[in-house]
DNA sequence: CTGAAAGCGCTTACAG
DNA sequence: CTGAAAGCGCTTACAG
């Protein structure tokens, strides 16, 4: 059976091609007899719109393409939740690509991206794309940045103070007595692993008494953090940190399992202290702190910043920065 | 600035638009001088082809489109990456919907795909699409159905026994000493939900001193978990059951919460058991014992289902029907 | 309010 | 191996 087209629909309703476009996209110029009989055609051919060729005359693609650094990581599900419940309002459908944190994941989405013309793009970036971004930018695609300062003066962008962050839950281990704090993440090349990095290190070079040092891992999932975790309990004891600092919950929960393989006491004999405050940090078998970052409401925001670049595409650039929170559970409470 | 053309590319490289083209997707036919200078031409323009245009000439769209009931259960991230894998093979795009169990976004990812023409449909039904995704194969489109045995002699499907889960479920906490068990889920429409229903009661049947009830809920997340395991909490000692059985882990983990947070001992006190096995399961509080499915080789069986339906529409219908597999945890472990 | 004509940017036969 | 012409299915001015 051929696929029904609009001259199909406008053949069975006796109007023109045109009148049906009409009827579909600007309603409020037709007579209420004929909207009525085109919808009935529609119907009744099973009519569906080709959007290809929509776009194609239309000029424009009413998508926006996002790219996440992990899809299964529950930070960016919600991050992407906050973002297309607010595009959902503007009729834009969203498109979700994983580069998981690979750069020629990254640039095939971009790719994807630029060759359907969608009207912007959300981008929590892996590699140095910026200079793709400009272009993309300049061919007319609204773009912003999620969860990265750098490129701050191009692009507008939402973010969380990382540096804060990382002091956060650097101060809040020493307080608990921490002295040798293993920070845990990577790749060290990530803007927010360096920023959390950073900011734990600053405060922990205030206290002469304590020492930081820096495993890099390849990726941020479990894995990465159940092996990082079992590099060091192969040290001996006196060699071991006394809290580690995970770049974010799926790292903190990789961690946890080798310290609970080990039987190494959490907190007791090892601190541990995560990142992004996912659902499952609370529920874990020692309920783990974290630095928790408003998921859902930086997509949201993102989607806004986005909604305001398309639709002005002088508008000023716009910078949105949440402010990190400490939510502190048993994995650091040692009294 | 515009966007630069297959007109501006064939000009600067002095060929025709028709000699551009089949250098991007017939470079066997081109001369490789000319290819050359076509090459150095789009690299010099940053020509980006438009995919509408190339879609509309060529006819078809080589992306898939997926749609399932979670796009925040890991279980479904499992899913969508098995079958991500696999089409990236094929050189075809993963569009993923997420219909977050609600019949209207299912019905709009449904439009969405059919107006892009894509070439395959994978989905895990919320609604009653059958008649609907009938049409949508009448059209052309392939269409794959995750985790649904209904439908089954139409269109080509992957699934697991759930009616085997339920009762591997409910012979393990018989055999634990479970006399009265809540199944909690729902909604009870869902196929899923019933099958593991059932299963677990046609077990507890064979066992007359154990009874079996069904906790309904709208959806299948944290939050109805812990709402209905406190309805439970507020009951007289006595009509308490003594294990629940959530049809899903994020299910699970809410019931979880809500017995620790009123220190019911798990599994002393009542037992716990979910479904799916996604990571977080084996990182909670307590283990939870839970239901295992294949979910990454489930996604790629899909794609591969849909593969050999796109290659030959003829091809006969297939059905993959996984076995569940029970991972025993804490949550249930008496002695 | 309605319709005839043109054209969006590409690719596909076909002729050379 | 290369190019001129046609056309994919829509929507957009424009004329009536």
């Amino acid at each position: 059976m051929a696929v029904a087209q609009v001259r199909d629909v406008a053949k069975k309703a006796g109007v023109s091609p045109a009148t049906v476009s009409n009827a579909l996209n600007h309603p409020e110029k037709v007579s209420a007899a004929t909207l009525a009989r085109v919808q009935a055609a529609i119907d009744d051919l099973g009519y569906i719109r080709n959007d290809a060729a929509r776009q194609l005359r239309a000029g424009s693609n009413p998508a926006v393409g996002m790219i996440v650094l992990d899809a299964a990581n529950p930070y960016f599900t919600d991050v992407a939740q906050g973002a297309e419940q607010h595009l959902a309002e503007l009729r834009r459908p969203l498109l979700l690509g994983n580069s998981a944190q690979r750069e020629d994941r990254e640039a095939t989405y971009l790719d994807l991206f630029e060759q359907q013309r969608v009207a912007g793009i959300l981008i929590a970036p892996v590699g140095n794309v910026l200079p793709r971004l400009r272009r993309v930018r300049d061919r007319g695609t609204a773009v912003v940045i999620i969860d990265r300062n750098a490129g701050a003066d191009e692009f507008s962008s939402v973010s969380v103070d990382d540096k804060q962050g990382g002091r956060l839950a650097a101060d809040h281990l020493l307080s608990q007595g921490a002295r040798r704090i293993a920070v845990i993440g990577g790749p060290g090349g990530l803007r927010q692993v360096q920023h959390r990095l950073r900011g734990a290190q600053q405060r922990i070079q205030q206290s002469p008494e304590a020492s930081v040092e820096f495993l890099e891992t390849d990726a941020m999932d479990t894995e990465s953090g159940r092996r990082s975790t079992e590099s060091l309990l192969a040290r001996p004891l006196h060699e071991r940190p006394d809290a580690l600092f995970a770049t974010n919950d799926l790292v903190a929960l990789g961690c946890l399992q080798a310290l609970a393989h080990h039987r190494v006491r959490v907190p007791e004999d090892i601190m541990l202290l995560g990142y992004d405050d996912i659902a499952f940090a609370a529920s874990a078998t020692i309920p783990i702190t974290s630095v928790r970052q408003p998921s859902a409401r930086m997509g949201l925001q993102a989607a806004e910043l986005l909604r305001l670049a398309t639709e002005d595409p002088q508008a000023a650039v716009q910078h949105t920065v949440f402010q990190p929170e400490l939510i502190v559970r048993e994995s650091t409470s040692r009294e």
